[in-house]
DNA sequence: AGATTGCATCGCCGCTTTTGATACGCCGGA
DNA sequence: TCCGGCGTATCAAAAGCGGCGATGCAATCT
């Protein structure tokens, strides 16, 4: 097995091409230089030196090895610096999944400005609902989530942080009666076919909308169920019925879709950014840096 | 100064989390095995594992230099490898340098079927002339070259292979009388206006043109100097006066431009590969595959 | 509560490395 | 041609580092 000693001893005494002088700049004497290198030479299998009985040259192999060595000794020299910077949660890798609704919303800013002040943060990011997340915590795929759930209810270990809260807003087909409103009535639209996402997407959210029909005593007519909501909003656009998404959204210009509150509809929508107890340095780094930015002062975790 | 040793445990541990198993792996016992992932954690300043009395866990900065250290011993066990391949010449790097004529001709096509013999070896090209080429060997800034020269004479030091001898031809403007004809009797053109390149540029080519010129009893008219072949063409294409140059050179088609032999002249362009004494198995690997491929039967040394 | 598991600590031993002295070959000067 | 200086290789003895076995101690399981 190759050590690191042998190959700085190398690199000395390709620079001084002397092994009085090589020996004296490692802060030793000459005869354990010309051993160590006769034991590297061995180790490699091919000289490294030319040696006559006045001078010292590089051989091919050497002449060859010599930029791969330094390169080598220059990682091993710098792996302190890196140690301490992941341990101080400057650098490193921080794995995040969020919702698509976020992605319209305050996300793209809060990673601009993360990587403004950690440069050296490699993001890795990735698209996912809830119940995905979740599994992916418990796969230990991901650091962190932003996910369509209030905090205060999130499955043990993980801790969360109210990173948005907007209100809800109807998108409907432009080609409806009503678009032309500014705000409408609840009544007006209570009885439209409803395009929504599956409960398990965002069980909270799912009941919210659900208890309002249910509380006013309506019970909505489900015409079709999607994940993202690039999907719901073009299924909207396609006539097939109308959807409530979050406010964010309406960023997501679609020809034939309208966006407009409704009155008496106090539906909100609740992102929390999430993740697991004990995270790294690095990962808190960047919950803090989405505190900072986010209105929320919540931070309680939750179970 | 960090050593390779307590990396490698390091990997081990980080692989096995557990110092028992790690200790059997490296074939030690465990009590060293922790001392030195304390020695190793302090010479780093981080700590790289999370242990309690029962359970051994990687920390942030653990999980961090894990790849990087990985990426280090893989580097550092490939370098016997690298040493070996080097010292046979199946590896390395090869600076040649070359004449603008010869890659014209042959000299891609050596590339093409060295490449496709030694695909480990870096080529580093650079064209030069002769006498650039001198300084370039003298301050060893390239391995070889091809120089317009025969063998036989080249600088203390050197070894030449005559890779390449050719006709001269004579390049001259197109719309000039003669040139319907196939060939020429020197006579016709002997008044003619010359276009060459300087002397130093390639001495004995450079007499020989000359000397053919007062062999035949008239003093040639160098109407212009120009050091690139390309150049020399083109300003033959301009109607500068005509050129002699190597019958490779035919390949390159200017308009306004024939070439031509002509008769009695017999001018030959004698290109050679030289070489320092005592080349590294790279380089002579090189020169070996242009021997095989060229023609020439003379691999002589000369000074 | 006792047994077991697993990491940390300690003293001793052995090997590797270093030291200091020496041998040998080459070069330059007389 | 001989001699002294220089530079690398070699060698025996010593030092220092790394490893081994035994032990301690805390947490978990039975």
């Amino acid at each position: 097995m190759i050590e690191l000693r042998p190959l700085r001893q190398f690199i000395a005494l390709a620079e001084e091409l002397h092994f009085g002088r090589a020996a004296a700049r490692l802060h030793m004497t000459q005869p354990p230089l010309t051993q160590a290198m006769q034991a590297l030479e061995k180790k490699l299998g091919a000289p490294l030196f030319i040696r006559t009985q006045r001078s010292v040259a590089l051989s091919p192999a050497g002449e060859a090895l010599l930029p791969e060595v330094r390169r080598l000794v220059q990682l091993a020299d710098a792996l302190p610096q890196q140690a301490q910077a992941a341990a101080e949660g400057v650098a490193g890798r921080v794995r995040l999944a969020f919702v698509s609704s976020i992605a319209y919303g305050p996300l793209p800013h809060w990673l601009r400005s993360f990587r403004a002040a950690q440069p050296q943060v490699q993001m890795q990011l990735r698209e996912a609902t809830l119940d995905v997340q979740l599994d992916a915590f418990a796969a230990d795929e991901i650091d962190c989530g932003f996910v369509l759930h209030a905090p205060g209810a999130a499955p043990a270990g993980l801790n969360a942080h109210l990173a948005l809260a907007e209100a809800m807003v109807l998108a409907l087909p432009e080609v409806h009666a009503r678009a032309t409103q500014k705000t409408l009535s609840f009544s007006r639209i209570a009885h439209e076919p409803l395009v929504i996402f599956p409960r398990r997407i965002a069980p909270s959210l799912f009941d919210a909308v659900l208890g309002f029909y249910r509380s006013q005593g309506i019970t909505p007519h489900i015409a079709q169920e999607a994940i993202q909501m690039q999907t719901i909003v073009n299924l909207v656009s396609a006539g097939m019925g109308v959807a409530w998404v979050p406010a964010s959204v309406m960023q997501l210009q679609r020809p034939g879709v309208v966006y407009r509150r409704v009155r008496g509809a106090a539906l909100g929508c609740h992102t929390s950014l999430v993740w697991r107890e004990g995270a790294a340095p690095v990962v808190a780094r960047f919950i803090e840096h989405v505190q900072r930015q986010s209105p929320s002062i919540d931070s309680s975790g939750g179970v």
